[in-house]
DNA sequence: AGCACGCCGACT
DNA sequence: GTCGGCGTGCTC
């Protein structure tokens, strides 16, 4: 054995779905863990991360490859790739896969100097001008601006300023980097706070402190403060040197959030969600690895962000299925970020109006801390909530609102406040149907019915993104005119309550209608400034508006959620509707929340009328509970597609045939999906259930492991699921 | 995930 | 006789 021939090898895991890391030859400082290095991989050159755990010795040594480089970038933490591994496990994705995800920047690339510009040294060739003058006037000596900067500061155009530096008068230069993450000051603009939000905010504020992995559920209904009692806790989080990460549901809500924030700490903080760009991601991935990234607001993406010291994980609106990923690794934020919190040795905060069952039962069963925030607010009280029975108060015929709550929206806009009508459903109409042979306009790539779009004059899948011009005739028996709008969405209400209320200044709040979260934000400050009579939206209205001068919220079909009938839709339905009621009376006016129902003596209805959500939770832990239904019991979801049905069919009895059987586990299926067909896969379902005492990932890995996948099929695993599509 | 190798159809 | 389809296998 030669010493010196014989140098050490690291793990290093890479970004691709393999088994586990590969072996590479160390150079002499041997990185250590969490180091990004560049290695060849196939003949190509991949950035990979040093890894923990003892080289793998069945790797011949002849067959190793030397770590090219060590790359000059902020190490991965140990909990962080902890989180990695630990998600891998869980969700049985690749490590590689999970790494992938916290790599999605181009963190090969070197620090980007944004490049600026100084004055040029030689004679310039231009006529000189006053604007001329004043570009160079606003450089100072060694310190370049960037031609926005510059041009700013001269008081000129962009276009002065290239024409400048395109004759020679301007040297381009790199700005130097900055610090571009201030930290927010948690002294900026401490709250006045009531007693029970001050009593909650010390609890919370406490547990920073702390240095420890807890969880606690901060519940609070709508309009109670719950944001200002977790600042306080992210203000000591900063006091203590420590990071935080707020996890948020959807970037709709952030510009009111961001403003919130902004007037608390004096400081916006580190945004991370899919629409920021390339140039800002790499620069956000760096500030948030070496620490001056000190808050972190984002979406479920933003777990997997490479924090330096985490100090404390807030997830606000804790129940929102959004926080979900339902492609490529299928997790649920909400429950990885108490684990990112564990492994990270930090409390984590869960916070709703609507508490999960998932989460309530930890806090019955004494995992998780509670604290309530009993009252609205600033003295606002909750709103009253009454059903409309539409068997007994009917809309006209073509209509679908009852004139019980025209009468109501009537009298809120005649008295200067501003209403509401909440449906859950974009376009014109759900189904469009021949009233001469019945055919019905599906989708050719899913199993869906194509959803009337009159603004865009088309029908459009909901599920893929099919879109095709409405017909003139029918296309099954040809038939002209035959064509018939069924059932409401947004746009038809829309098109309802502009007849109904000719006067009122209606806005529509659709993903359709506000594209981008600019769009949302100016929707959100027209109707705060009383540019708005009637709001007219889908779940997007739901979410953490404050619209004071807002006192009548219509649910136009309450109903509409609990069709599905899977496990969660009667939870999800009160959830929803609660938030929506919630945006009613937010000020000093009381609100009132009429919900259009068929079914007023259902339990959903029965709990958001008389506010008794607790009850209405511990009906549905009872109703689960025997069956071992979550959170009692564990499910997991095999899912096969192919485009081929056979080849969909025949793996799926190959699984139904190895499928685990013991005390405690109980496997459903295969059955076709509900959404059979998707975007021209066809699909087969398996669903495991087990008892809470079954460890569910073994069971899976030796289901999975007896059972070979063709290529032409593919099997997704999905740990936890919500959606039974 | 990429990318090369490998075995069967329509073209210069 | 070749260019090229994407099925199978490998990457430390």
């Amino acid at each position: 054995m030669t010493g010196e021939g014989r140098k050490g090898r690291v793990r290093v895991l890479l970004p691709y779905p393999f088994a586990g890391p590969f072996d590479y030859r160390a150079p002499d400082p041997a990185p250590a863990p969490g180091a990004l290095v560049l290695v060849p991989l196939n003949g190509r050159r991949e950035i990979g991360v040093v890894w923990d755990g003892a080289p793998d010795t069945a790797i011949a040594e002849r067959r190793l490859k030397a770590v090219l480089a060590v790359l000059d970038a902020p190490p991965l933490a140990a909990p962080m790739r902890r989180f990695i591994d630990w998600v891998a496990a869980y969700t049985l994705a690749a490590p590689g896969e999970v790494l992938a995800m916290a790599l999605r920047v181009n963190a090969l690339q070197a620090p980007p100097p944004a490049m600026g510009w100084l004055a040029a040294a030689g004679e310039p060739k231009l006529r000189p001008t006053p604007q001329r003058a004043r570009v160079l006037a606003a450089l100072a000596p060694g310190t370049p601006l960037s031609t926005a900067d510059l041009a700013r500061a001269a008081g000129v155009s962009a276009g002065v300023v290239r024409g400048m530096a395109d004759g020679g008068w301007l040297t381009p230069a790199p700005v130097p980097g900055g610090p571009r993450f201030v930290s927010p000051d948690p002294a900026h603009a401490p709250p006045l706070l009531s007693p029970g939000q001050a009593a909650a905010a010390a609890a919370l504020r406490a547990a920073v402190a702390a240095r420890a992995f807890t969880v606690t559920l901060l519940e609070g209904v709508t309009g109670s403060g719950k944001t200002e009692v977790y600042f306080e806790a992210i203000a000591a989080c900063l006091t203590a040197g420590r990071q935080a990460l707020v996890l948020l549901p959807e970037i709709a809500l952030s510009a009111q959030w961001l403003d919130r924030f902004l007037a608390r700490f004096g400081t916006a903080p580190a945004v991370w969600h899919s629409e920021v760009g390339p140039r800002q991601r790499r620069e956000t991935w760096r500030a948030v690895a070496d620490g001056s990234a000190r808050v972190v607001v984002g979406a479920r993406s933003a777990l997997f962000l490479p924090f330096a010291d985490l100090g404390l994980v807030v997830v606000d609106e804790e129940h929102e299925t959004a926080f979900k990923q339902e492609e490529g690794v299928i997790y649920h934020a909400r429950d990885m970020a108490v684990v990112r919190a564990r492994l990270a040795e930090a409390p984590s905060v869960l916070v709703s109006a609507t508490p999960s069952l998932e989460t309530v039962a930890n806090v019955e069963a004494g995992r998780y801390g509670h604290l309530v925030l009993a009252a609205r607010h600033g003295g606002a009280v909750l709103p009253a909530v009454a059903a409309i029975d539409l068997r007994a108060d009917a809309p006209e015929r073509g209509r679908f609102l009852a004139p019980a709550l025209v009468d109501a929206v009537r009298a809120t806009l005649a008295r200067g406040e501003q209403a509401m009508l909440f449906l859950n459903r974009r376009g014109y109409a759900p189904l469009t149907l021949c009233r001469t042979c019945g055919h019905r306009l599906g989708c050719p790539n899913c199993t869906a019915w194509l959803v009337e779009h009159r603004l865009r004059r088309s029908l459009v899948c909901h599920h893929c993104g099919h879109t095709a011009p409405i017909p003139p005739a029918c296309p099954a028996c040809g038939a002209a005119g035959s064509l018939a709008a069924i059932g409401p969405g947004v746009e038809r209400i829309t098109e309802e309550a502009a007849s109904a209320f000719p006067a009122a200044r209606i806005t529509v709040m659709t993903s359709d209608t506000l594209i981008g979260p600019g769009a949302a934000a100016a929707a959100a400050r027209a109707i705060a400034v009383g540019d708005v009579d009637l709001i007219i939206g889908t779940q997007i209205i739901a979410k953490g508006w404050h619209f004071p001068a807002l006192t009548l919220v219509g649910v136009v079909d309450a109903d509409l959620g609990l069709a599905g009938g899977d496990l969660r839709a009667a939870e999800r339905t009160v959830q929803l509707l609660h938030q929506v009621a919630g945006r009613a009376g937010r000020a000093a006016a009381p609100g009132r929340v009429l919900l259009q129902t068929y079914a007023p003596e259902h339990p959903v209805m029965q709990a958001l009328v008389s506010g008794d959500l607790a009850r209405f939770l511990s009906q549905e832990a009872a109703a689960r509970r025997p069956g071992h239904w979550p959170p009692f019991g564990r499910l997991a979801a095999l899912i096969v597609s192919a485009e081929e049905p056979a080849a969909a069919d025949a793996l799926a009895a190959a699984l139904g045939r190895a499928a685990p059987h013991g005390p405690g586990i109980t496997v459903l299926g295969p059955a076709p999906a509900p959404l059979a067909v998707l975007r021209g896969w066809h699909r087969r379902r398996l669903l495991l259930k087990t008892d809470r005492t079954v460890a569910v990932q073994p069971l899976l890995r030796a289901w999975l492991a007896a059972v070979p996948v063709p290529r032409a099929v593919r099997l997704a695993v999905d740990v936890d699921p919500v959606s039974f599509l």
